[in-house]
DNA sequence: TATGGCCTGTAC
DNA sequence: GTACAGGCCATA
């Protein structure tokens, strides 16, 4: 699914790509995909994108005053429309999986999203949309002291575990199931640990083994476990490297005699190596 | 703060 | 057939 990394890749690809172009008009596929109440598809018709950003998990389309901030959630993806990966009947159908098109005056760009769970917005007040959703700062800013100072602040006051932790967005963002999972691996917690139970050594262990492999991940284009691909269609190579995720019952890469578990943490599917990763609580 | 709903393709 | 995948949001 679509994480920090392989968002990055998508907006770096956007930004070579579309940035400076002129939009010529946004072709809504599934009305469930639009979200504004009042600033229509056709207010964007003709205006130029200056660049296209990241913050968290969302893509932002600047158009100066106005913006699209795009969510991929799981299975969505941003593909140009003569990428051979999109299915033809799919298109032939006109079917609510191809959610939207932006058709800009050379390329042409389609939203795909086989489980519709993706959304398209149209904002005015970018740092009120953002200030809304409460994310945290981002990673990977000019000022990344922010980020740890933020996180570190926020992570004594939680029973929860750890691993529901770094996936709230508002404590630490960018994260999602995969790199939380391969982070914890990295920094030798287990993903049930209580939060607070947690020493102040281990929490930037967290948070810096979080920031490297997800940098890690953004040199290999992202993670393709089951459904991401760039705007080609082309997969994100880092899966090769993963340690944990998706590997139940095979050998812990780092101790080579363990076999990775899984469990369930908040509804999620968590991987970790028992080994590597033991259950303790370190102070009370 | 924990849970269910949104969705549908895939694995069992 | 049924369970499962999970980011975010609304709800209790």
């Amino acid at each position: 699914m679509p994480e920090l990394p392989e968002v990055q890749t998508v907006v770096s690809d956007l930004q070579e790509l579309v940035a400076s172009q002129t939009l010529e008009k946004i072709v809504i596929n599934d009305p469930k995909v639009w979200f504004h109440s009042s600033l229509q598809p056709k207010y964007f018709t003709g205006r130029q994108l200056r660049h296209v950003d990241r913050r968290g998990k969302y893509i932002v389309y600047n158009f100066g005053d106005i913006h699209l901030v795009q969510h991929l959630r799981m299975t969505g993806k941003m593909l140009l429309s003569d990428a051979k990966e999109i299915p033809h009947n799919i298109i032939k159908a006109n079917s609510l999986q191809l959610r939207l098109k932006l058709i800009f005056n050379n390329v042409e760009l389609v939203f795909y999203d086989p489980r519709r769970f993706g959304t398209m917005t149209a904002v005015i007040d970018l740092d009120a949309y953002f200030k809304s959703k409460q994310l945290a700062p981002e990673l990977y800013s000019n000022e990344p002291q922010l980020a740890l100072d933020h996180y570190l602040a926020k992570v004594d006051y939680s029973n929860r575990p750890i691993k529901s932790t770094i996936l709230d967005q508002s404590i630490i963002c960018g994260a999602g199931n995969i790199y939380a999972d391969e982070a914890l691996h990295r920094a030798g917690v287990h993903p049930s640990t209580p939060t607070n139970t947690l020493l102040s050594s281990q929490h930037q262990a967290i948070f810096a083994h979080l920031k490297e492999v997800m940098r890690e991940a953004i040199l290999k284009r992202g993670t393709s476990a089951a459904d991401y691909l760039d705007l080609n269609g082309n997969p994100g190579v880092f899966k090769q490297y993963l340690k944990v995720y998706k590997r139940k019952d095979e050998l812990c890469k780092t101790c080579d005699r363990t076999r990775i578990c899984r469990i369930k943490i908040a509804g999620r599917s968590s991987h970790y190596c028992p080994k590597c990763q033991p259950f303790t609580k370190t102070n009370d």
